[in-house]
RNA sequence: UCCCCGGUCGUCUAACGGCAGGACAGCAGGCUCUGAACCUGUCAAUGGAGGUUCGAAUCCUCCCCGGGGAUCCA
């Protein structure tokens, strides 16, 4: 039984890493209750990169992996500047599509202002909080730097009367932005920046996309995640690693405000691709000055970028999983993420056949108005594919590059004298070659076809190496095809002084339209995954219903090593797409 | 110059004081009506110096290298 022995088809047992083993050992211990409540808390500015996927599948996958575990979705929306309920309708349908289910607990971190209002007129009551009046300017020179501390705010011991009156005063609105905020009382000492007496409440008079005009005040990241937190009961706060100087911040707003059953933060290093940048700010760029056909542009690493790439869920799963949780930060290589996929879409992608530089051929002796119905299976590994019929007729196309007119060693493809296999169908030779008179460019091959051959092996067993895929030139439907190619030419596109878009490789795109798929396709649907033998895995672009004809993109290539010996033998010939 | 974190094959990752293992990539074969998939084999690593120990990737000290940290961002 040689089933394709894919890996899609065995789910991996999960591999264990540090957060898994920490949480695993505090269930144990009755730590938080033994319960496990984690959360997924993406701030609804842009939408979710293969980056997120990582931190999503670790969230809800830490949830799934103990009983009774839960995983909310949470919107960090505590800046209105740069958020929009566009995101959030994007983030959740991207979630959901990796396979993920947060229930109905959805949140939002503006759901809880008034109470974390009330956490923050609690803290100046006990004496841990103050508003400073001082100007953003002052407060940052007072801050220090590095190498010095910093200075107490001149305002620092306002009594607690006047700190509740003018903390009443910023909530009901009358102050200027930047007149004044609430600090936390820390320590300006502290060697950790973030313990310098922290801000937790600015003035914005701006429209809040959920709450609209009630807050002109809002609160600072650091004040509002722990306590949104801790009001919604989570147990493990798993943030990426640039928060590791706000634990000490994390847990001390929640000492001050008594929390009871604190939650834990831990840090992870997030997860970082090479040729690919990862950033909601880079990305923005790209959209908004047109480097890119939008947000779902198939060569954007967003999730609805991969999506439309054709990028199984599962792959990325997969990838996730096997690249792993840890504390220290690496740089991924894309290829690992392809090979996921080709995993996933060679295990569960039927095959077709597509030219996509069509190259006639005429088969001499094959009479005018014969068709021969061939059966061809959908998977070459798995019978439950089933089959269809693929029409022989006089004329057919292949593809360009399968044939040469003077053979390099080793090819055993097309040219003039060869004998191949079509797939599926017959044996043809070339007997001629026609040029066209003035460019020279080969435009049509005459060849000759064995009929015994016909559906396979020649009677005499002779052996045939090379095996092309075709079309039938009438019955074939024409196709565009999207082929992709990375978006940056450098591994670290941010790397150095210079602008990561000199980084941008201007031949990510390459729109073929000419192309001819066989028949069985004529009536594919927008989404729809297959592998168009010998030429790698497509799917059909939603372009398709616009433009009237189906619109290919090619997710990712077969694994090639002809091209690479080829291009090992001619270096500067190979052809890179 | 300060604080925090991290350094294991090319890349990612295991090891919880006891044989440095896996995956991807690479290379060499096999099989094949996809130069795919699949199968077999193979290359390849503990940043450095000391110390503790019968025994150290793992514990300790120092050094080196890398990342993060000074938004009224998250």
């Amino acid at each position: 039984m040689a089933k394709s022995d894919s890996s899609a088809e065995k789910p991996a047992e999960a591999r264990s890493h540090f957060i898994r083993e920490m949480i695993e050992a505090g269930v144990r211990d009755e730590k938080h209750g033994g319960r496990v409540v984690t959360r997924f808390p993406p701030e609804p500015n842009g939408y979710l990169h293969i980056g997120h996927a990582s931190s999503i599948n670790l969230n809800f996958g830490m949830a799934a992996a103990f009983p009774g575990g839960i995983c909310n979705l949470r919107f960090d929306d505590t800046n209105p500047d740069a958020e929009d309920v566009e995101y959030v309708d994007g983030i959740q349908e991207d979630i959901r599509w990796l396979g993920f289910d947060w229930g109905d607990r959805c949140y939002f971190a503006s759901d809880y202002f008034q109470q974390l209002f009330d956490f923050a007129i609690l803290l100046i009551e006990k004496g841990l909080a103050f508003v400073d009046s001082s100007s953003l300017k002052e407060i940052r020179k007072l801050r220090g730097n590095f190498y010095e501390p910093g200075t107490n705010s001149p305002y620092r011991e306002r009594s607690i009367e006047e700190n509740l009156d003018l903390f009443r005063r910023m909530r009901a609105g009358k102050l200027e932005d930047g007149a004044q905020v609430l600090r936390a009382k820390i320590d300006m000492q502290s060697p950790d920046l973030n313990l310098r007496d922290p801000i937790l409440y600015r003035i914005r008079r701006v429209h809040h996309h959920r709450t609209g005009d009630e807050w002109p005040i809002y609160p600072m990241y650091d004040f509002a995640h722990g306590l949104s937190d801790a009001i919604e009961g989570v147990t493990h706060s798993l943030c990426s690693l640039e928060f590791e100087d706000h634990r000490p911040l994390y847990d001390w707003i929640l000492r001050a405000c008594e929390i009871e059953s604190p939650p834990e933060q831990t840090e992870f290093a997030r997860l970082n691709l090479n040729y690919t940048v990862l950033s909601k700010r880079k990305l923005l760029q790209l959209v908004d000055k047109g480097h890119v056909s939008g947000w779902d542009d198939p060569r954007m690493p967003t999730l609805r970028g991969i999506r439309r790439r054709g990028y199984p869920p599962q792959a990325i799963l997969q990838f996730c999983d096997e690249v792993g949780i840890t504390k220290r930060d690496s740089v991924v290589d894309v290829g690992l993420l392809e090979h996921f996929v080709r995993d996933a879409l060679n295990f569960g992608a039927p095959r077709a056949m597509g030219v996509l530089r069509p190259l006639k051929v005429v088969i001499e002796n094959f009479p005018e108005d014969q068709v021969e119905e061939l059966d061809a299976p959908f998977h070459p590994n798995d019978p439950s594919f089933g089959s269809r019929k693929l029409p022989l007729s006089r004329v057919v196309y292949v593809e360009r590059d399968d044939f040469m007119e003077e053979p390099v060693k080793k090819w055993f493809r097309l040219a003039p004298g060869r004998e191949v296999r079509l797939r599926y169908a017959c044996l043809i030779t070339c007997v001629d070659v026609i040029q066209d008179p003035n460019s020279g460019e080969v435009v049509e091959l005459r060849c000759t076809w064995d009929p015994e051959s016909l559906g396979g092996a020649p009677a005499d067993g002779r052996k045939v190496r090379g095996t092309l895929h075709w079309v039938s030139a009438d019955h074939s439907v024409p196709a565009e095809v999207r082929l992709y190619n990375r978006l940056f030419k450098d591994e670290n596109p941010s790397a150095g002084d210079g602008d990561f878009l000199d980084s941008l490789n201007p031949d990510s795109l390459e729109v073929l339209s000419g192309c001819r798929v066989e028949p069985s396709l004529a009536n594919a649907q927008s989404g729809d995954c297959f592998q168009l033998e010998r030429m790698g895995y497509f799917c059909v672009d939603p372009d398709s219903e616009r433009s009237g004809t189906l619109v290919l993109n090619r997710t990712v290539g077969l694994r090639d090593t002809w091209a690479k010996e080829a291009k090992q033998a001619a270096p500067g010939t190979g052809a890179a797409c």
